[in-house]
DNA sequence: GGTAAAGAATTACAGGTGTAATCAATTTCG
DNA sequence: CGAAATTGATTACACCTGTAATTCTTTACC
């Protein structure tokens, strides 16, 4: 359920194109870094047998789509970090992110905007 | 510059407990886990190779203490996950969180207060 | 129908990871 | 002082990762 660094650019692709064959894959990558061919398909076969991906045939080529969208494999990847890291608390790593980066007026609008929907439904 | 996952447990004991030789290391980690000494102490050597941690000697035995300290560590990690999978920007994570974990009245609190000391600050 | 082209499957190979065991050096206890 | 215990260093070994090359299979063209 790992997915390893190479791994995860292809599947950044994947997301963009999907559902796709590989050479649709390659092409799509290959707009950023120029990765040869087999080493995007050994990515695409090692992240099907893990199951992160998956593909229906269509004759001679596989239709390749991630299992996961991209909303619910970065809540999955946010969720671990704050766990690992944070206690499973939110705001402490809003605030250490604010204390290094500041935050945009965009940033606190949505903050804001969050806030006022979270008081509507509780309390 | 990448700690492996069971290095990283072993780096969140020293954090605990550091500065430390590699003894109480393994106490500390054997209170929740239990690793073999063996293992521990190759974790600890590959850390120091890799610089994550660093040791004095002291007699027979080596002192060691992480590199960075966990607020550092924690910045480092936000900002890469930020980076690699929300553009740079904090709100589309907090929000999608939010989505599938309420946030408690504490957060809240945090967040009004972040946002608090930004609008004094800027405009 | 046989051969080339194209795609997937298998193999390759060095370096990292998980999980220790063994070796070597040093200290300490009898 | 010599044997035992402790501690770090080296070695082990299977599986994962990065990065492909080679092989096998199927389709399509001549």
């Amino acid at each position: 359920m790992d997915i390893s660094n190479s791994e995860f650019e292809v599947l950044q692709a994947l997301w963009r194109v999907h559902p796709a064959d590989a050479q649709t894959v390659v092409d799509e990558l290959n707009k950023e870094k120029s990765w040869h061919e087999k080493t995007v398909k050994t990515l695409l076969g090692r992240m099907v047998k893990k199951g992160a991906i998956e593909f229906e045939k269509n004759g001679r080529s596989y239709i390749y789509s991630p299992v996961l969208e991209v909303e619910a494999y970065q809540v999955q990847e946010s969720q671990s970090l704050i766990e690992r890291l944070f206690n499973g608390r939110i705001a402490p790593l809003v605030t250490g992110f604010a204390k290094n980066k500041n935050l945009s007026k965009q940033d606190i609008d949505e903050l804001k905007n969050l806030i006022d929907n979270w008081e509507q439904k509780n309390d």
